[in-house]
DNA sequence: AACTCGGGGCC
DNA sequence: GGCCCAGAGTT
């Protein structure tokens, strides 16, 4: 077909230098395909080296503490992959005897692969045919084909899937599916597509009746909600303060933080000393309490604002739990919380 | 099917 | 402020 053909000759003539494009190595693929999952080249570059330098194989991945590779995913987010890629590390090496799992449906059985990752893996690394659907396979094909099903609706997935599946270039899937990202990411891009030196035009039914920027079809998603953050951070005569590992259900799990009060609105000096007062830790104690920033740091994530104050609670000791300050750069901790860390000077 | 999970970059 | 990013897992 015209579209496959065109497609993978703009690839050998426009693809990016790009290090995983060195390799066929599966541990090396499935660890870029993890790191870029909704993450731009650009951002998860310098992390992809980080892990290679620090975690050349499997092996020396699974042996690792989580707390050290959270450390080096740290500022990334999406903290789960992080957690999921150490879990089937480990998995690999200790319950497959080190052998990479060479298919998509065994691929697929790994924490953290879905859909899109086994299909990539199993494609660029062991030549299997099976489609990769990303965002940019989306935009891609919805404006080639004028398709305006939402793509993240349960049929919209399917179709696309089975549309990529049948566009596939069967002598060399590796590549296609390559391709087809791609020309999302550097031609066919969201905003300001350059359709003037597009290969793909005279075909392109979004092109020639001027939808480009109507496709691809999105159901929106809920606003994200607003919420407010106290951290405490603590500071003992003894250069020490205190840090907690977040655990449960939540964002950022197992990344440490300074004690949090979360509240249903912003808190002034006053209240906040109150509410203090009460708090476990500070019981019978005598405290400072001085505020670190004056107007909220808005943190933003997907479905959350986080309108956040450090406080800086002077207290003469800590109990056991205390950390010294030097030690302090030692913890996988959210970038809100690094970049105080940064900020504070510990 | 809807929701949750980050952070950066763009308009 | 809204949208997007080489998506996956849970409810």
């Amino acid at each position: 077909m015209i579209f496959t053909k065109t497609l993978t000759r703009w690839y050998s003539e426009n693809k990016r230098a790009l290090p995983w494009r060195k390799t066929k190595n599966p541990y090396y693929i499935w660890l870029s395909e993890i790191i870029l999952q909704q993450t731009q080249v650009k951002q998860g570059l310098p992390y992809y080296d980080a892990f290679v330098a620090k975690y050349p194989t499997v092996f020396d991945l699974a042996k690792a503490p989580e707390s050290d590779v959270l450390k080096l995913w740290q500022g990334l987010g999406y903290y789960s992959r992080a957690r999921n890629l150490h879990a089937s590390a480990k998995h690999i090496v200790y319950k497959l005897n080190g052998t990479f799992p060479n298919n998509y449906k065994a691929l697929l059985k790994l924490k953290g692969v879905g859909d899109y990752t086994a299909s990539a893996v199993a494609s660029i690394c062991f030549n299997e045919v099976a489609a990769v659907v990303d965002g940019n396979v989306y935009r891609v094909l919805s404006r080639y084909f004028g398709i305006d099903t939402p793509i993240n609706s349960s049929k919209g997935t399917k179709a696309f899937k089975a549309l990529a599946q049948e566009l596939i270039d069967k002598k060399n899937p590796a590549d296609f599916n390559q391709a087809i990202m791609e020309f999302g990411a550097v031609q066919c891009r969201p905003k300001s597509p350059n359709c003037a030196v597009c290969p793909l035009k005279n075909g392109c039914v979004a092109f020639n009746k001027n939808t480009i920027a109507e496709l691809p079809v999105k159901i929106k998603s809920a606003k994200a909600k607003k919420k407010h953050y106290n951290f405490l951070v603590f500071i003992s005569k003894d250069q020490k303060t205190l840090l907690e590992k977040r655990k449960g259900k939540g964002i950022w799990q197992n990344l440490y933080q300074f004690p949090l009060i979360e509240t249903n609105n912003a808190q002034s000096l006053n209240a906040l000393k109150k509410l203090l007062k009460t708090y476990e830790i500070l019981k019978d104690t005598d405290f400072e309490l001085v505020p670190y920033n004056k107007d909220a740091i808005i943190h933003k994530l997907s479905h959350q604002h986080l309108h956040t104050k450090f406080w800086i609670v002077y207290v003469n000791t800590l109990n056991a739990n205390g950390v010294s300050f030097d030690k302090v750069h030692d913890f996988p901790v959210p970038a809100l919380i690094g970049s105080f860390i940064e900020d504070f000077n510990f």
